[in-house]
DNA sequence: GACCTGCTGCGGGATG
């Protein structure tokens, strides 16, 4: 490389800046790092930087944001940085502290664990830097609206977190909203600095932050490549409730009703697999639910007492008490090898130390989390990524129709695993309309003024805000909407203000936070919580349950305190933690499925099960001729593979479900239609192409459309425009269907060289 | 076949 003209980026940092990092003994920067110094300190534009997970990003940023503000003593927050976990800002907030100790520039932070006299400090004395987390911002414009010109008057940084946690949901609709309201009380041009580890597409993710505005951003890319390690190991479930698990499995516990094992024997299998694999490391196990993880971690645990070995399994996910989670992250931080089954409560940033492997179960929901876990291990250079993959499925009943043996969670953990290797993962979500959030926020700007005029708000919030993709109808249609729900009223003089169910909502506790939470049952141990489970319950005095990875008994129920004492018992049964709808896969996902499915080539990191299992999912889809037709009849019954992303598959089966009048359901991958032949379904859905109808008025047709916590405020119509918006992909429905129907009058031979082609 | 996240001010009583 030529050497650079420009001076090296370390000389442009603040002298004592240079002395900290002398100090803490770094003796070089990173690309990253040095590409960042330059741009805020010589540059202008906002900075988007993508690294690895402990690549680095924090201080590619903060380096050269501290130097333009040390020496800078109080008058307002000079640099506000955002995350979504308080658990992040406390990590955060320590190594800032070692950086800004020298340049004496103040660090506060700000979340619903810290204390009133830390809150009071920054409200009389603003200075410096500030952490906080969206629902904190939110907090300020309600309860401290008089000091925030104080607070954010001089504000020239804002520092975004973790910025793939936030597109396309309402928690992110409302950071973005919260912060054009701060840079609407900065005197000057705030510049924003983004980090993230896994962004699909970073110009996407800039479009999201800053709409019509995509040159105002460097983005800065980590080059930085390690090594992976990768296996895949598949389970074939035998139905058959004579192979259920051996008895070594429970041999102590048969003297306890209730405590029936319920795993098969390939659970078995993996359990003892995942034991071999990971016994004795320090690895993160990630699995798909709460359930499965509490159900691994208890056979984990059954199986060192089995071996005489000591107990070094740990368990972390979001219905466990702060307690349990902090044990957990203070053993996988300890000398001694723990293996923790998470879920994505460990998928970003903090910082648990070394992890040496990650293993999954299950398919991943998608390639981003994917590779978000495969990141978790190997983060210093030289050190390689280890993953293991472990995915079970149901095998076949012998004389079963086709559709059975395509095995669709290997088919998508294989297509995942290969777009991992092609370096793809899901672009952020930017168009979405969140009309929730958008109810919540003309509450909270009604509520931090006492009042406003409805052109404000819409200036306000839409044209200078963030809800730039809502038009002035819809913004009066809400507005009538929350005005019919009395969430806001009309002064005689034209003002907005809240209405009686407005105030009591903005009084809430849970006002701050735009997404739903359910109500939970506290579950305690002689005074100590263990964590939450949900209802409905199946909880009775003398029933068990396994939390933590433990198993109980519960011993009193007290519904009135929504809490249930438990004590350790040997029979246990895993709870029932509900769930949300299925998650969307994206159309990328489902191609490469397909694009696996009619291939022969086998991946080198299958294992030999998998491989088997792969083979016979192409061998029924050729049995099927599913490569030549898109469909498969047995009997009544006809599976359509559409081979579509959620989006399109969800549109397709509301088209033929309301408008075509067919019996049909989702399953997975396919559509399954009673009593119509692949030519029905060919030529009601053809049929349908001249007159389709807009994603809105298919909306319509579902029955349920509320989603978002204030949905429910929201008239159908304005349901239905969200939901056509986030949950249904009419065009791609049509060209689905344009390509079957203008294919069923070619010959065989042309169809397979069309399919030839495709691919 | 889902996962995760977050949130106040105040008054009353005990303690140093």
């Amino acid at each position: 490389m030529l050497p650079s003209p420009e001076p090296p980026a370390f000389t442009l940092l603040h002298r004592s800046l240079q002395e900290q990092l002398y100090r803490m003994q770094w003796t070089s920067l990173r690309a990253i790092q040095t590409a960042a110094i330059r741009e805020v300190l010589l540059g202008s534009r906002h900075l988007l930087l993508s690294a690895q997970t402990a690549g680095g990003k924090t201080e590619a940023a903060f380096l050269p944001i501290l130097s333009q503000i040390v020496g800078d003593h109080g008058g307002g927050v000079r640099a506000l940085y955002v995350s979504p976990l308080r658990a992040l800002i406390n990590d955060q907030f320590r190594r800032l502290e070692d950086l800004c100790e020298r340049a004496e520039i103040p660090v506060h932070r700000w979340h619903g664990d810290v204390s009133q006299a830390a809150r009071r400090n920054l409200v009389d004395r603003p200075g410096g830097v500030l952490l906080i987390t969206p629902e904190s911002i939110e907090s300020l414009f309600l309860n401290r609206s008089g000091a925030l010109n104080r607070i954010f008057g001089r504000l020239q940084w804002i520092v975004v977190d973790e910025l793939h946690a936030f597109p396309g949901s309402e928690r992110g609709a409302q950071l973005k909203s919260l912060l054009y309201r701060v840079e609407a009380r900065a005197q000057k041009r705030v510049r924003l600095a983004a980090l993230s580890a896994t962004i699909g597409d970073p110009e996407e993710a800039c479009r999201w932050l800053r709409p019509g505005a995509p040159d105002a951003f460097r983005i800065i890319l980590d080059d930085w490549e390690r090594e992976i390690r990768y296996q895949l190991r598949g389970y074939l479930r035998t139905g058959d409730a004579g192979d259920l698990v051996s008895p070594e499995w429970d041999d102590d516990l048969t003297d306890d009703a209730g405590a029936a094992p319920p795993e098969t024997e390939a659970d078995g299998r993996l359990a003892a697999d995942l034991f071999h694999a990971f016994y004795g490391k320090t690895a993160l196990v990630f699995a798909n639910s709460r359930a499965r993880l509490e159900f691994y971690a208890d056979l984990a645990r059954r199986e060192a007492a089995r071996r005489r070995l000591p107990d070094r399994f740990a368990v972390h996910h979001g219905s466990l008490s702060r307690a349990e989670r902090e044990g957990a992250e203070t053993a996988l931080r300890s000398d001694t090898p723990t293996v923790t089954f998470c879920s994505s409560t460990l998928e970003l940033g903090i910082d648990v130390g070394r992890i040496q492997e990650v293993g999954q179960i299950g398919p991943p929901w998608s390639v981003s989390s994917l590779l978000q876990r495969l990141g978790r291990s190997g983060r210093r250079e030289g050190e390689f990524s280890v993953m293991r993959l472990y995915v079970e499925e149901n095998e076949p009943p012998p004389l079963g129709p086709a559709s059975e043996r395509l095995f669709p969670h290997l088919l998508q953990a294989v297509a995942m695993s290969e777009l991992v290797l092609d370096h793809w993962c899901e672009p952020p979500e930017v168009d979405g309309m969140h009309l929730s959030t958008l109810v919540q926020q003309v509450m909270s700007v009604i509520a931090e003024h006492g009042g406003a005029r409805a052109d404000r708000l819409y200036e306000h919030l839409v044209t200078r805000g963030a809800f730039r993709n809502v038009d002035q109808a819809v913004f009066v249609a809400t507005l009538r909407s929350m005005g019919v729900a009395d969430l806001i009223e009309q002064t005689p003089d034209g003002d907005l203000i809240l209405g009686v169910v407005g105030e009591k909502l903005v009084r809430r506790f849970d006002f701050y936070a735009v997404f739903q939470t359910r109500e939970e049952y506290r579950v305690v141990c002689q005074g100590r919580t263990i964590g939450t489970v949900q209802p409905p319950l199946d909880a009775e005095v003398g029933s068990y349950l396994i939390l933590a990875g433990r198993r109980w008994r519960i011993v009193d129920t007290d519904v009135q305190r929504r809490e249930l004492q438990v004590l350790p018992s040997r029979g246990g049964k895993v709870p029932y933690f509900p769930g949300a709808p299925d998650p969307d896969v994206h159309p990328r996902v489902r191609e490469k499925m397909r694009e696996i499915l009619f291939q022969d080539r086998l991946p080198a990191y299958l294992d030999s099960s998998a491989r088997d299992m792969l083979r016979t999912a192409r061998a029924a889809a050729r049995e099927a001729e599913l490569d030549r037709e898109p469909f498969f009849q047995a009997g009544n019954t006809t599976w359509w593979f559409p081979w579509a992303g959620s989006r399109v598959q969800r549109a397709l089966w509301g088209l033929g479900r309301f408008i075509a009048g067919l019996q049909v359901e989702e399953d997975e991958m396919a559509l399954v239609f009673q009593d119509s032949t692949p030519a029905d379904i060919r030529a009601a859905y053809t049929a349908l192409l001249p007159n389709l109808p807009a994603a809105e008025a298919l909306a319509l047709r579902f029955p349920i459309l509320e989603r978002e916590k204030y949905d429910e405020f929201l008239s159908r119509e304005l349901q239905a425009l969200c939901f056509a918006g986030r949950c249904l992909d009419v065009t791609g429905a049509a060209a689905v269907i344009r390509a079957f129907s203008s294919r069923s009058g070619s010959t065989d031979a042309n169809d397979e060289r069309q399919v030839a082609n495709d691919e």
